[in-house]
DNA sequence: AATTGTTATGATATTAAGTAACATAATTGC
DNA sequence: GCAATTATGTTACTTAATATCATAACAATT
């Protein structure tokens, strides 16, 4: 069973607006391009107020006809790969990236019993991620800082 | 297909033998037991010189009686429970921590193009993290730190 | 030793995550 | 237009992980 989702159009609001069209003109600088179905799988993230699922996003493109999985992780690793998207590694999700913030690095703060997701900004610890990588030889690398644990909700 | 994994006994060496009575005692002190299978998992691991596939595992254990996916999980979450074993949540496999050298946060550095693994000392990094975590309200903290990257071997 | 509670394992089945491979369509660059 | 590249469709499959229920092992007690 997939989660609950709020439903609502995806006829873009003026704060994803901004979003979408930045992330064109990002896209745009970088030679590639943003098509329909990877439009519609960041705007549905945009929309999200949490990380979905790349078989929640799977059900919200019935709309645009009968997409299979391929389709979305196609989608999403394009994404990825253009930095409008992060992959939520401890949990499998996914969540879309605000370009307007520039190429920042974000981490994720998660509960493991209600699912409540948090991003913040891991600020210097990004730097001395970087300089261990360097050190080490890798090159073209992506952080995954996440904390998983338990959040002051009382869970039942 | 699973992977080329060297394939040696699993009498215990001079090295794994200590691992082994540390953890047991690690765990005795917890009040739980290592029973025979969580020792054979924990055993696989200590003995691979990479983190390993929770499929990989299995087919590891068919040498003592027919092993289903639930058993090889239900060995990792206890062992992970007990920090004995951590998961690579970007490459969604598992490796054995010593447990002689305490209770230490351990995270990784990843090659995408060849799966090579070095886990590094994240140093004052998970300081940083638990304070944001209690900052947050969130309790009982596991830290996820991963770098995913390219390493300087050059990959056909 | 029989009884009860608890923890671990066995076994079946299913859901969810992700990918390989190959065909077709759409774009881009001559 | 034609070739080259890039994106999508489609089928089928592999790997990851969990729910559920039955049984076994262990521990503690009377």
């Amino acid at each position: 069973m997939t989660n609950a989702l709020k439903t609502h159009s995806l006829e873009p609001t003026h704060v994803e607006e901004t979003a979408i069209e930045f992330a064109e003109r990002i896209v745009r600088q970088s030679g590639s391009r943003m098509t329909r179905i990877r439009r519609h799988v960041y705007m549905c993230l945009l929309k999200s107020d949490r990380p979905l699922r790349a078989y929640d996003i799977l059900d919200m493109l019935d709309g645009i006809g009968a997409q299979k999985p391929p389709t979305v992780y196609r989608a999403l690793d394009w994404l990825i790969k253009m930095r409008l998207v992060k992959k939520v590694a401890s949990v499998s999700k996914y969540v879309a990236l605000q370009p307007q913030k520039g190429n920042q690095t974000v981490a994720f703060l998660l509960c493991q019993k209600c699912g409540q997701t948090e991003s913040f900004d891991p600020g210097p610890m990004t730097e001395s991620l970087k300089a261990i990588a360097q050190k080490n030889g890798f090159d073209n690398c992506e952080t995954v800082i996440e904390i998983v644990g338990n959040c002051k909700g009382h869970h039942p």
